[in-house]
DNA sequence: GGCTAAGGCGACAGTCTGTCGCGTTAGTGG
DNA sequence: CCACTAACGCGACAGACTGTCGCCTTAGCC
C-alpha cells in the first residue's frame, strides 16, 4: 500500500555500515528521551542531536514521530525471556514473579509500559506489538504452571490461564494503578496465596 | 510561592457568571479532547473553540497545557463512589466488580484512566489525585470486605487490603496491559475464585 | 578506485504554545 | 437602576517543533 521506502527499519539498504549505525543510534536515542521525557514532550530535533544525526535522516526512515516511536518500543521488546526451572512450582512461580518486581523496578521498563498502556487504543501498531509480547510471556508462564499441574503440584480443574493472570495482575496493579511500591516479599507472598487452595486440600 | 492568581480553578473571582460558566466549559471540553485525541495531541486551539471561549481565557487561569489537563483530571475524579450492601459478601464484590466492568468498558474512563498512568509518575499532582482516589475507593471496598469477615464469610486470617488487591487486580490487567475483554462473567468468576478457599474450609 | 545510496545541511511553510496590550462586556454592589 | 471594574474577546507576536525539500558530501560496495 505503501511504496513509500521509509519504515523498513532494520533492512537497511547499507546494512554493514553508517546506515545501521545510524539507525541503532536514532533508536537507542529515542527510547533514552522517551524514558526521560515521556512521549508527549519527545522532540525529534532531540533525538537526532543525541543519536548524533541530522534530523531529515531520521524522517528518511520513519514517516512521523508515532511511527519512529513504534519502532523504538518494538526493537526494545525483542527481549528473550528466562524460562525457569528450579523443579517446584513454587520456585518456578517465585522466581517469575520477582522478575516481573525487578523489571519493573527500572524506570525504563516502567516508562515503556506506561507509553504502551497510554497509546494502546490508539495507535494499531502498538496495540499489536503489546498483544503478541504478552501473548508470548504468558504462553511461557502457562506452560510453567501446566508442569506443575502434571507434577500433581496443583489441582486438574485449575485454569492456568486464569491462574497465571490473577498471580500477575496484583503486581501491575500496584505499579501502574494504585501506585504502591513492589517487593519480593509481597511477590513471593501472592505465590502462597495462589497455591494455599493446592496445600489445603493435600491436607484432607 | 506563586503569586500568580491562576490555578484557583473553582474560586473565581466572578463567581456567579461568566467565570464559573467559561472554567466549566474549558474543563469539559479539555475532557472531551482529551479523550478524542489523547494527551500528546491534544491542542489548546480546539479546546478553546469547543468550549467557545478564546484562547487566552484558558491561559488566564492555568498556566500551561500540563495543568490544565490535571485540573480536568482532578474534576472529573470527583465522582461518588455508590456503597453496595447487598446482605452477603458475595453479592456486593460481585456489585462492585461488576461496577469498576461497566466503568472500565467507557471509552472515556478508559482513556483516563490510561492519561493518569502514563503521567503519574512525571506530574506530582497526578500523582497525587491518583493516590487520594485510589485511596478512598480501596478503602470502601476493605469496608466491604470487613463487613464480610464479621458475617463470618471469610476467614479471620485473610488480610482484607490485599484480598481487595487481588480480586481487582485481574480487572486491570486485562484492561491495561494484556488488552484482553471484560464481562460481568469473568467478574463473577473472580469473586468466585476468592470466596473459594473460604468456602471449603467451611466443608470441614 | 569509481559509482551511488544514503546522510549532512540549511531553508522552508505550517502548526502550536504561551504572552501581551487594548478594547469590550457582563456581573457586582451601591 | 446604574456605575464600576473584573474578566473575557481579539489579534499580534516570538519562539519552538514538525515535516519537507534540494543540493552537496561522504562512505560503503563492487
Amino acid at each position: 500500500m505503501n511504496p513509500d521506502r521509509r519504515g523498513d527499519a532494520d533492512t537497511a539498504r547499507r546494512p554493514g555500515g553508517r546506515s545501521a549505525r545510524a539507525g541503532a543510534a536514532i533508536l537507542s536515542a529515542t527510547l533514552t528521551e522517551l524514558v526521560e521525557v515521556g512521549y508527549a514532550a519527545l522532540s525529534l530535533d532531540l533525538v537526532a542531536a543525541r543519536a548524533g544525526v541530522h534530523r531529515a535522516t531520521i524522517y528518511r526512515r520513519w514517516a512521523n514521530k508515532g511511527d519512529l516511536v513504534v519502532a523504538a518500543v518494538l526493537a526494545s521488546a525483542a527481549a528473550d525471556i528466562p524460562e525457569p526451572d528450579t523443579g517446584t512450582l513454587r520456585g518456578d512461580l517465585q522466581m517469575m514473579l520477582r522478575d516481573v518486581v525487578d523489571t519493573l523496578a527500572l524506570p525504563s521498563s516502567r516508562a515503556l509500559l506506561q507509553i504502551v498502556v497510554a497509546e494502546a487504543d490508539r495507535v494499531p501498531s502498538i496495540d499489536a506489538v503489546a498483544r503478541s509480547f504478552w501473548q508470548q510471556r504468558f504462553e511461557l508462564a502457562v506452560a510453567v504452571v501446566e508442569r506443575g499441574k502434571q507434577r500433581g503440584e496443583l489441582g486438574e480443574d485449575v485454569d492456568s490461564a486464569l491462574f497465571v493472570e490473577v498471580l500477575v495482575a496484583p503486581l501491575y496493579l500496584r505499579t501502574l494503578v494504585i501506585r504502591q511500591p513492589l517487593t519480593d516479599q509481597y511477590a513471593d507472598h501472592l505465590v502462597d496465596l495462589a497455591l494455599a487452595p493446592a496445600l489445603a486440600s493435600e491436607d484432607r
